[in-house]
DNA sequence: ATGGTGGTGATACCA
């Protein structure tokens, strides 16, 4: 017998786009498929002015951008009203930015949908490592671990989701051997990744796949899609009252195979919605 | 094997 009380799920997908006028129809056959009712973007790399708002509006999507020319760019895109819109991270300490400059990068989105708190979110790479680019990395994730933890407070569904440029365990990696001194399995890195999880994030991937290779990411070189040498980096970091209402996650291979793709493939989650 | 590919924008830089 299913239970006699009707819930609404709703699907929340990440997805690094690395260009979004490169990946425009991946996107938008992506959602007129259904594939997703909140979507996170990012590496978008337009401006806020070049973003098609209409395209999606057309399809039956809100959204809302932080972008850049160039470099970086994160979105949020939904079926439901979105609100109070806050981009860059919130209650950031001193500027992150690289040799003292302000942190002029478009990596953080964040907005309410639904009753929930949602962010896109895209950390910096941090390579090469060590370096200042590495730690301009260290600090960002500081400054997220702080922004987390404040909106914990607010004890409502949160999902913290994006490109966090962190292989959070071995299995997470084809060949921990081979990213030996990379930014992307640094321990420093991997432990901020931890921090976040102490401090009462859930990782939906890993809730319901505690283990088994799911990777996100294959390098467009030397054949890495063909070999499955791939790497887990994008992650949906759930609050306990978003973690108590998840239902499935997994990732969607099959946006890595199809022509001219992100190197980045969706990694989503199933929720019930908040009544 | 210190390469390889891809996006941006017009050249190096980023990943």
């Amino acid at each position: 017998m299913t239970s006699s009380v009707m819930t609404k799920t709703a699907r929340i997908a990440t997805w690094n786009v690395n260009s979004l006028k490169a990946r425009r129809e991946h996107v938008l056959t992506y959602l007129s498929e259904g594939k997703a009712d909140i979507l996170l973007l990012q590496e978008l790399k337009l401006q806020d002015a070049d973003f098609p708002h209409d395209a999606f509006k057309e399809i039956g999507f809100s959204s809302v951008c932080h972008g850049q020319k160039t470099y970086n760019g994160v979105a949020i895109i939904s079926r439901f009203d979105i609100e109070n819109i806050v981009r860059g991270l919130p209650n950031g300490e001193a500027p992150a930015g690289i040799d003292g400059e302000a942190d002029t990068h478009a990596r953080y989105i964040q907005a309410d949908i639904k009753g929930m708190t949602i962010a896109s979110l895209y950390l910096p790479n941090g390579n090469p490592c060590p370096g200042p680019k590495f730690d301009y990395k260290l600090r960002w994730m500081k400054r997220l671990a702080g922004v987390a933890e404040t909106l914990l407070h607010s004890e409502r569904p949160i999902i913290l989701g994006g490109d966090y440029n962190v292989m959070p365990q071995d299995v997470d990696c084809y060949d921990p051997n081979a990213w030996e001194g990379d930014a992307l399995w640094h321990p420093d890195s991997r432990a901020a990744f931890f921090a976040l999880a102490h401090s009462g994030y859930t990782d939906a991937l890993r809730s319901i796949h505690p283990t088994g290779e799911k990777f996100s990411f294959w390098d467009y070189q030397a054949g890495a899609w063909q070999k499955n040498n791939g790497i887990r980096i994008d992650h949906l970091m759930m609050s306990p009252e978003a973690a108590s209402r998840l239902c499935a996650a997994d990732v969607d291979n099959a946006e890595r195979g199809k022509e001219r793709p992100s190197d980045h493939t969706p990694v989503y989650c199933d929720i019930t919605l908040p009544a």
